[in-house]
This record gives C-alpha cells, sequence and structure tokens, in this order.
DNA sequence: CGATTTATACATCGATCACTGCATAAAAGG
DNA sequence: CCTTTTATGCAGTGATCGATGTATAAATCG
C-alpha cells in the first residue's frame, strides 16, 4: 500500500512562491481545515469506527474530492497522524526540552502530558490520538506499522535525554535509562487511558509526581534496595 | 439494548442438577469452548475489527447457533469480558490478595500483570482485554460503559487493599489511597499497551520495580518532598 | 471563443456488515 | 407412530463499508 496521494497536501505551510497555480478549477476547500478535521474524528473514534461518510461530513466535502486530495482511508489517517503529531508535540515536549536536569525533563513531560491529554487550554479530544490507537492489530500492518512507529519515537526522546544526563552527571553512571525511559513512557501511555475514561486534569497531574517521587530511589542506589526482592 | 440471552449460557459451571434436559434437539458444540474461542478473537482484534464471520468459523458453529445460543454480538461480547474475567482474573490477583503489606500486594499485582500480559504460562494474547478495549468511544454506549465499570473494578480493589493498609498501621494516615491506586492502576494500563506493542516479560518486570521503588517516598513523606516543586 | 484541466455532486460499484427466514434434522413427550 | 421443540445449514435481508464512474461546473491557456 502507498501512502502518496495525488495532491500535496503538506505545502501550506512554507509553501513555494508557487509563481503558476494548477491549471484547472481551484479546490473550493482549505486542505489543512479538512485535515484538521478529519484529524479530530480519528483521535475520537479511532480508525474503525471512523467512516468515510463520518469524514466527508466533518470535513464538509464530498468523497470524490477527498479520494482527489488524500487518495485513500489509509493515506488520509497517516496524514492526520502527521498533522497530529506536528501540530500537538509542542504540547507535551517543550517544557521537556528546556528543562535542565533529567527528572525535570521527566516530569515536565508527564505533567504536560496530563494538561494536553485533559483538553489542553482549549477543547481539545481527551487521550493520545497516537498512543489510543489500536489500528494494525490485524490486517492494516502497515498503519500499525506507523503508529508504533510513532510511539516509540516517545521513548526515544526520552531516552536520549537520559542518557545525555549521564554524561552531564545528572544521573548515576550505574542508571539504567532504557529501564527509566519505558517507565516514564508506560506512565503516560497508562494516563492517555485514564483520560479517555474521563480523568480529571487533576488526578493525572497527581500521578505524574507519585511517579517520579521515587526518582533517587530509582536513578541512584535502586540496585542495593532491588537486589533481595525479585 | 439488552444482555439477556435465549439460552443460559453461564451454567454448565456448578450446573444445577437438571433432572430434566431441554426438549428438542441438544446443542452439538460446547457452549464454553465456542464462548472461549470468541473471547480470545476479541481479545486480539477487538470488538469492531471482529466481525460474525470472523467468529462463528473460529467457534466452529454456523451464524443462526451463534444467535440462538448468546443473542447478538454485543450480548457476546459481554459474555466473552465476563468469561475473560472470571477466567483470568487469579492469574492477576491471587498473590495481590495473600500479601500481608500493601507494597507487597502493589508490587505482586504489578508483576503478576506483566506475566500475564506476556501470555502467561500458556500462550495467552498479550496485553489486557478490558484495558486495550476501544469499545463505546462512539455508539455502544452500553458496552463502554461495561468496559469502563470493569477497568473501575480494578481500581477499587486496589483503593480498598491499601485503605485497610491504612487500618492496619501498614501505610501512614497522611497517605492518599485513591491517588495511590489510581498511580497503581495506570502503570498497570501502560504495561498494557507496551505488551500490545511487543514488549517482553522482564521489560515490564523491570517497570513493575522501578514504579514501586519510590514506595517509602510516596506514601509517607510525599508532601514535605513535593511542597516545594508544582 | 474553444480546448484543456481540474473539482464537485450524484449515483453507484462490489464487498462486507450484523442479522434472519426457511427448510431440514434430531431429539423429547405423547 | 405423531407432534412438539430445538438446532443446524444455507441463502439472503437491508444497511453500510471503502472506493469509483459519469456528468457537469469552473478555472487557465491558446
Amino acid at each position: 500500500m502507498q501512502w502518496s496521494m495525488q495532491n500535496d497536501v503538506s505545502t501550506p505551510p512554507a509553501s513555494s512562491p508557487s509563481p503558476r497555480p494548477p491549471r484547472g478549477r481551484p479546490r473550493e476547500f482549505d486542505c489543512q481545515v479538512a485535515l484538521a478535521a478529519a484529524t479530530r474524528l480519528f483521535w475520537i473514534r479511532g480508525y474503525e469506527a471512523t467512516s468515510i461518510a463520518d469524514l466527508t461530513e466533518a470535513m464538509g466535502i464530498g468523497t470524490k474530492s477527498l479520494y482527489a486530495a488524500f487518495g485513500s482511508k489509509d493515506a488520509l489517517y497517516a496524514e492526520a497522524l502527521k498533522y497530529y503529531y506536528t501540530t500537538y508535540e509542542g504540547l507535551v515536549w517543550t517544557r521537556f526540552r528546556k528543562a535542565s536536569t533529567a527528572r525535570e525533563a521527566a516530569l515536565a513531560f508527564l505533567q504536560d502530558s496530563a494538561i494536553a491529554m485533559t483538553g489542553g487550554d482549549c477543547h481539545l479530544p481527551h487521550g493520545c490520538m497516537a498512543t489510543l490507537a489500536t489500528v494494525g492489530s490485524e490486517g492494516h500492518s502497515e498503519l500499525g506499522e506507523l503508529m508504533r512507529a510513532t510511539r516509540a519515537g516517545g521513548f526515544d526522546l526520552l531516552k536520549v535525554r537520559f542518557d545525555r544526563a549521564k554524561s552531564d552527571g545528572d544521573l548515576e553512571a550505574t542508571a539504567d535509562t532504557t529501564k527509566l525511559a519505558r517507565f516514564v513512557q508506560i506512565v503516560q501511555s497508562g494516563m492517555a487511558i485514564r483520560a479517555r475514561d474521563g480523568a480529571d486534569r487533576a488526578e493525572l497531574h497527581a500521578v505524574a509526581e507519585i511517579a517520579l517521587s521515587g526518582w533517587d530511589n530509582i536513578t541512584g542506589n535502586i540496585d542495593r534496595r532491588m537486589q533481595g526482592k525479585a
């Protein structure tokens, strides 16, 4: 299956000078606005539960226009996921990037995730589109791989930051950054499920604090504390 | 919508003496075996992605027999969820119940979840059926409520145990058992997502240990440690 | 003005969805 | 035996799935 589209959807931002407009009749709808509507729908309902009829209604366009602009439902979903990530990535990772220690970074990531997953500033759908998507369990293997890769990207960002903290001396040399990143990622994934079930911001915020309250034990002397347990 | 079924499915275990067999032609298939097959399929693929045709093939029966025995796809799913819970509940909650302290109970719950979610002793599907089900996002509101209630049940077990630990003196009187139970529940939910993405048992086991490595800080003096942070 | 190119609306495609009607088969009660 | 009751197999229900074909409208180019 191919993700290529008949028209280049991702041009509107950072558009080329485009001295010559395309020859025929111009498109009547804003491609980015339509994509935003589709993203919101996929975000809320998931891939399988969202039909083409749902999409065309929410996007305000006909089926033929949808297929002319995006190619297929799979391709539209992939484009929606990209739109989702580029649009909302900053909500979760900006403070993370600016943090001066690994602990502050992890806490910022979880706290800002708590905010984003409960609507953010405006009324965003609750939960995380990438985490909660069940695309690709069976069939749709390409979309499933895309989702898994997206989730893996979050883990990588965490691990790289923790590795850097190790060379900074911020984390002990014995700290297992892979396990640490997995733990933080898993807490965030769990928060996404709770957010979908209606958790409020305070609850997720509390979980973020609790998750990192044992940071010193986790990163420092976990080996000594744990050796007699499991 | 009604969950009631034409035939009582849940009689085979602890069956009544049944001195008089039903009048007509007896059923040719084992209802529990068929339900187990359906459960496995729903568990792996989820509700929407599993069709009646998939189910009849896996269960080895025809559509008419399926509807005669279970009533509808929704009712069959509800029955499958009940079967799932009663069959596999012990994998996750037995050691939890026997533990003498709240910390041991929570650790046992997370560790045994790590085992169950990666196949258990035999080759069970990975992940948690109740946690990963996305039924009821839109429409299917009754099934969605059932899933949410099932997830809430896990939280309640945790909270009750932690409350008991408080009166036992095992937990400080100042400990917030609600937040504590939410945290443990969220870690387990996140583990389910990682298990679906292919995490191995060791990874989830490590996360279980890390999650509870700060137990003393969480349950005891978290207030003092956290007051200057957020 | 055509000629060409593209977008839209509408009707539809075959496939699949959950679900049922109907005829038949196999058991029990009489 | 016959009647009743239930289960099964198969065809088929209307609805909806994702995706297209056709005809028309609107733009640019010559």
